[in-house]
DNA sequence: TATTGTTATACTCTATAACTATA
DNA sequence: TATAGTTATAGAGTATAACAATA
């Protein structure tokens, strides 16, 4: 009965640990005040990058991008920073209380989770491993983390850090 | 740099594989002129269901689960079934019909995409081996397909399967 | 002419609150 | 008293259309 993954069952499989994140998720924005919507965006944003590339990559229109970007930069997690070689793009960067966030939404959702607690290293390296085949990417193609990488969890957490602008 | 894998990474690499869905599915959806909202939850049936369990599974109120329903068995993809034990519980049952949706719906969504193209037949099964340990779930405990397995893709798929009640 | 981003608007998705029926 | 589901409504999320600026 394993002698075959068809890809609806590695999809099944995928959606149903995907689904695993969305309480804590959700728990977490609520707790920061911030709306799911712009939550997803700034999980997703790394990299200095154009609101064009946010569009593509999240399958959004290219308003809806405006109106979430508007929304994380009056809260003070992004900031719109001109492109040197080209005057209409607006390159999307994450501001060190953005990152700061960011890590920790990471840290109240991903971190000792069920799903990713039940592998063992090994493990984790062959789903990485796999996941980064199946998306081409390379293995170690994040690029380095460009703000307060690891340390947010020991900021103070119960004061108001998504303050509305 | 891959002597470790990170939650992070992890979960990043996940979200991204997820994306890479999301264009064909609306597309496939568009076509059978059927909502997103009711999609996903089309996609996620198999066994007769409570309401209340697809509202856990997928992090819905209730009431939003009334309504998604009362959509897609207005098209009669699914019906609502009583409980032989309790009669509060209705029992969500995908019809013939609904069956031969959701493997339309996989066959544009799922078949031949990228990600799961780049895989080989190993590394299919060992991702598939890796999700099941992480959420927990026997490999293979799917159960059995109830309706129309595989081979809705010989159906008629330019007439208008998704027809409005 | 095509692309990036914005504004205004309308539509879709989802939750809250109050309720009925059953347990 | 607690749970399953429904109804009505409000709120959050997202797209469409028309536009300005730049390429």
């Amino acid at each position: 009965m394993s002698a075959e993954a068809t890809d609806r069952e590695i999809v099944d499989l995928l959606i149903t640990f995907m689904e695993s994140f969305k309480g804590p998720f959700v728990t977490a924005l609520e707790q920061l005040d911030l709306p799911i919507s712009q939550g997803h965006v700034l999980m997703r944003l790394e990299e200095p990058i154009p609101m064009s590339a946010i569009a593509k990559r999240m399958g959004f229109d290219a308003s809806h991008v405006t109106a979430l970007i508007d929304g994380l930069e009056g809260r003070g997690l992004i900031e719109r920073r001109p492109d040197p070689h080209d005057r209409r793009i607006k390159r999307i960067t994450l501001t060190e209380q953005g990152a700061a966030i960011q890590d920790q939404i990471r840290n109240c959702v991903y971190e000792g989770l069920p799903p990713l607690a039940r592998l063992s290293p090994d493990e984790r390296i062959q789903l990485r491993n796999l996941l980064a085949t199946a998306i081409d990417r390379p293995v170690g193609g994040h690029g380095p983390r460009p703000f307060a990488c690891g340390d947010a969890a020991s900021a103070p957490a119960d004061q108001e850090l998504a303050a509305k602008s």
